[in-house]
DNA sequence: TGAGCGTAAACTGTCAACAATTACGAGGGT
DNA sequence: ACCCTCGTAATTGTTGACAGTTTACGCTCA
């Protein structure tokens, strides 16, 4: 029901086109896991076109940083660790936080009042309360989206969706929040709000970027408590 | 001199590679310019190699945002307006200041010594003095890629070097500073260099952005009188 | 003379076959 | 038992030919 308005407008119908889209949405259902490696002509065969296309589609995949490749070895889906995780959400803070300041500008009245309207959706939500899952996984990165998307920065809102979001969700199941972490996100996401309702850059950045970083702290310290859990 | 040790190890002696370096170089050397159309068969021919491996090398620059391609039309040198430049020295303003952030906590002693004698070298420059064109293509790039260098972000690395100083590198023309802008540039590398020193972070980011947003804005003044005086 | 149409040339997209490299496993030697 | 070597199979890299689409040019007709 969220990123529907996201999905590409069917551009164009040729084939490594088709074998992109399909590839992409194949990682992303974790029906190809991280780590898998891409046969070109097992491919090929499953989607009925020829190793050409293919590996022009595996190529678009590797320029969004969805696979690695090695010459003469073939291709994985990629596979993060920890600390490239982290790597990745610093650098997140750092985007969404200059595009929140760029928002605080730019957005328009409706948009605040539609983000405004989100947020009370998510307080009456009952895993928001309880600590389960929703929040981290849907309903949050829909709000950054939007947010990001006021920004007016094309390349920008290009870097996060496309990139920064895709990776993200594919590696969703190592960013699960903290319990009680869901009910103290709803409350950064208001202060957020609040800036930009305000008007004021400094604290929208601020308030964007705190968000995040407790965010991060929060998944780097499940992270660190489940390690020494496998210890002992 | 400077970006000696950034070019590739040589990787792998496939045709792709070799053609998307040497399209990548000539992409650089103005040899193909911005908005140029990019020929399979011509540049095919031209580098001795098949369409096949050339395509590909296309579409590894067309990840790169190099190239853009369009369906059954070809690909083309990216050619960005006045407002594109800007938002991409939005991005750069912010991701250079996280990773000066980082690079405060992290930056090891030896190289605080390097930027310092480069700083020393600059300020003896007399171009810098006279406010001519080396320090912003030259030097200037160089201080900053060896700070990103130091934060120790492999993807920030990879990010700010790769694809944005390419891009930036491309659009070099148009990034011509205001006179006496090196000057002052020169005493914010100096404040930046303090900030690193003193492993405040804080600081350490903000003076990077101060820097990059001023140096911005000079552009941005040059490119709005230029269009004035284009009109009159 | 100019607008519209049709054909042809040029180009990108796709394919199947061939070449080169790598990975795997059997065999023999130490 | 372990390791090295060689040969075979599987996989990626490359090529030239073919198909589909777009673009440009010239021709016809008002």
């Amino acid at each position: 029901m969220a990123n529907s308005d996201v999905s590409q407008p069917l551009m164009s119908a040729n084939l490594s086109m088709l074998a992109f889209q399909r590839l992409e949405q194949a990682i992303m259902a974790g029906e190809l896991q991280p780590g898998e490696r891409l046969s070109e002509v097992t491919l090929a065969k499953r989607y009925g076109i020829s190793r050409g296309p293919l590996r022009e589609a595996i190529g678009r995949l590797e320029g969004r940083n969805l696979v690695e490749r090695v010459a003469n070895q073939g291709a994985r889906v990629v596979s993060l660790d920890q600390a490239q995780i982290m790597d990745l959400l610093v650098i997140r803070e750092s985007l969404e936080g200059i595009a929140c300041r760029l928002a605080a500008a730019r957005i328009k009245p409706a948009e605040l009042k539609r983000l405004h309207g989100m947020l009370e959706g998510h307080a009456q939500d009952a895993s928001v309360v309880s600590g389960k899952g929703y929040f981290q996984g849907g309903g949050d990165l829909d709000f950054h989206y939007r947010i990001v998307r006021a920004s007016g920065n094309d390349r920008l809102i290009k870097m996060l969706d496309e990139d920064m979001y895709s990776l993200l969700r594919l590696f969703r199941q190592r960013l699960s929040t903290a319990p009680g972490r869901p009910a103290q996100a709803l409350e950064e996401h208001r202060a957020v709000l609040a800036a930009l309702e305000a008007r004021d850059p400094d604290e929208a950045e601020a308030a964007m970027r705190t968000h995040i970083r407790n965010s991060r702290a929060s998944i780097s310290h499940i992270i660190s408590t489940t390690a020494e859990a496998e210890v002992a």
